[in-house]
DNA sequence: AATGAATGAGTCTTCATTCAT
DNA sequence: TATGAATGAAGACTCATTCAT
């Protein structure tokens, strides 16, 4: 079987995981049901990975790699101000959420491990088997790389005069990334027809974004230069 | 066995089962583990909780008023403007995450059942074990209690002018409650001393604090009457 | 349950485990099958052994401990001289093994492991559940029980005179030892009806022991008092 | 393929499976761990042997093999007594079973089986696939020729007067054959460094060898008469 | 001869839950 | 109320063996 072949069934099994976990949620989702509807058997499936958390850890990877390909994509555009490139990349930043819930769980699932991961005593704690998975390990080598770019968004803004000059890259965008975060996390119950509440997922999400711009957006206009001042940070 | 000592035990099991849940996490908690733990039998948990779900509802239920007291003691302290408000909530609720992770957990982990349930196809993915139990039930009512309160709070911003007059109360809250659940999701990976990305907690949470004041403030003192004007929302 | 009801269920167990692996062996054994057998659920064999490894060990635990049963029942019999016990011993060994396949194999067994566990480095190639069983510690503790009561045999030769003085005690029973462990093993091959070897174990047994008693016996006469002279060892 | 080739692979084959039998026994090693050491294919290994067992099988046919040729290296060599033969295969013996562990353990297990295949009805509980091989065939044929070369050697000790004439040539052999296997069973527990039990390996072995002797020599000198001086052990 | 992807029967083990006492 | 022995469904994982190429 040539490589390709190879890495097209290794595709698919994931694809298939993908699908069920993202259905039927990690815990709830058999390593058969996975072979079954990949039309394989079940011993094929360990064949391609190591067992059900390497399995997870590979979609997780997928996901990252995808969720990198949406900063990537929005940072090579020329043109744009720094401010602009933020902008873009928190209304691709919901579409993609949404569009791609498991991704998204998994990455933030993969976040949750890395907390613990960081810490000397919670990360006994972790499923030995994650450690073990070779795709947890790359993602540790990657983690930082969405942060980076979007730093990098940042810093552009800050040179171009359309973030205000007084912040401090790192700090802003992290900071950004948390409204992202928890945007996602309160659309559900944010999004419901309640009696009590009236804020609606379509005004809540233009608000949220214009806010997010005032809290950034400079004096100067974009695609002037501009001399950083010392930072607050 | 008078009812206030049936309530001492049902509270001990679930002190247990906080502990535990936060400890090892839902899944890899046991009921047996949280019997021994408690000093009681196996069955009696089952006496107290209909089942291992329904401690959790339990749980998160208990979660939940702990949060909501953090809300209402800022929120009944006079005297303070409301952008004041919000940045002690801020702090308070940041501190609140550290300290009570399961707690934390388990209301993040309720946002996402209410996610499925406010969706009609979803909903049918949710263990039943969940829907039945009625500390859920409990708080599907009150879901939204934090978040009146919070957006009690802009509003008090908004009329006090510490808070720019244009934005809109609750638009405002859940995007600040956005970025708070979002700084904590990241804490994790970002407070790690990696050799690549420079910052550190310590320098994140000023930072973080400062970039939300910013986002919110007006231009009048606080404490001093304004008019309100058209909102932009 | 009163706890001899929890050993008799235990020791049911117990009997029926040594049933099966009798006549299965260990491998061949499922632990499906003694729940069958035994009319109990799969999971309460669970309860009362945590695996199948430490059911082996709970069957070799009790084997020993019959085993020694058969050595203390010879050796408090008064009146013999130590030359008749280890006569004695090894007719009842003989018929032990013969009556008891698994309790010998499995006893066989444990000095294989045992054999590993005194390396250093065979000792990491044990599997973990054999080390980790309780029965398997407790063995290791009693393991020499049985020597030392064949030693007192020979010792009791050697002051009585019905074996000869110069022999060292444990030296010479640990070669008793060695006799009957091979005599069991060969009984197999040698005991079968083959036209080019005539030996027979009807006639093997008696020569065996006879040889054995050769190889042992004294000039003086067993049951005469003797003044016991300074040993040369 | 020529045939020498052909025979090479197969005994590369062979040479590994007893390595890694040896290591790791024969449950706990795959055919792939053997088709990996040996640098072929897995399928290839159901080229050279039927399956797991038939490998097995061949083990111990070569173990056998090889185990004969000790018999006939001392039987060969002219100019010794009967007594001194034994000795000597004796002290080879025990080389041996230290040196090729697998070796002997495939012979013993052979003998296990041998047991059951000769009972009727424990006959039926042997691995079909065990039955099936040649390898396993072939040893039912030649399985008496080592106890055949031992009973010349004390058939030549009778004649000779090195060992008592009123001995039976088969029993005593086999009673020696017994003696030297429970020697290596027993080895691994006695050999162990206790407290309570004092005696060693260093000094088993000779006082195992001389008890031996003692059992079997003859009132005639072979080769000169020796007055027994005080014991070595 | 040789490969290695693919199969799937086979088993151990876990644990939420029940129920006789 | 309280116990803890008993249940059994569920699921992960292994590995000898096959077979298309």
């Amino acid at each position: 079987m040539p490589i390709s072949a190879r890495e097209k069934k290794s595709k698919l099994i994931l694809d298939v995981a993908i699908k069920l976990f993202t259905t039927k949620g990690f815990a709830s989702t058999k390593m058969e049901d996975v072979a079954k509807e990949a039309g394989i058997s079940k011993g094929l499936t360990y064949f391609y990975f190591k067992n059900k958390e390497d399995l997870y850890m590979a979609v997780t990877k997928k996901a990252f790699d995808e969720f990198k390909s949406i900063f990537r994509e929005i940072y090579k555009v020329k043109g744009k101000s720094g401010l602009q490139m933020i902008t873009d990349l928190a209304h691709a930043y919901i579409d993609f959420t949404q569009a791609n819930k498991i991704y998204y769980a998994a990455i933030l699932n993969f976040m949750g491990i890395v907390q613990q991961y960081n810490n000397e005593e919670l990360r006994r704690q972790i499923d030995p088997l994650i450690l073990e998975s070779e795709h947890f390990q790359k993602l540790l080598e990657i983690q930082h790389d969405c942060g980076k770019i979007g730093i990098q968004m940042v810093t552009m803004g800050l040179r171009d005069g359309s973030i205000r000059p007084e912040l401090q890259a790192e700090v802003t965008f992290y900071t950004i990334w948390s409204m992202l975060i928890g945007y996602e996390r309160l659309m559900g119950p944010v999004g419901y027809e309640g009696k009590e509440i009236k804020i609606h997922l379509e005004n809540w999400k233009p608000g949220f974004v214009k806010l997010m711009q005032e809290m950034l957006k400079g004096t100067i206009q974009a695609n002037k230069p501009q001399v950083v001042q010392a930072s607050l940070f």
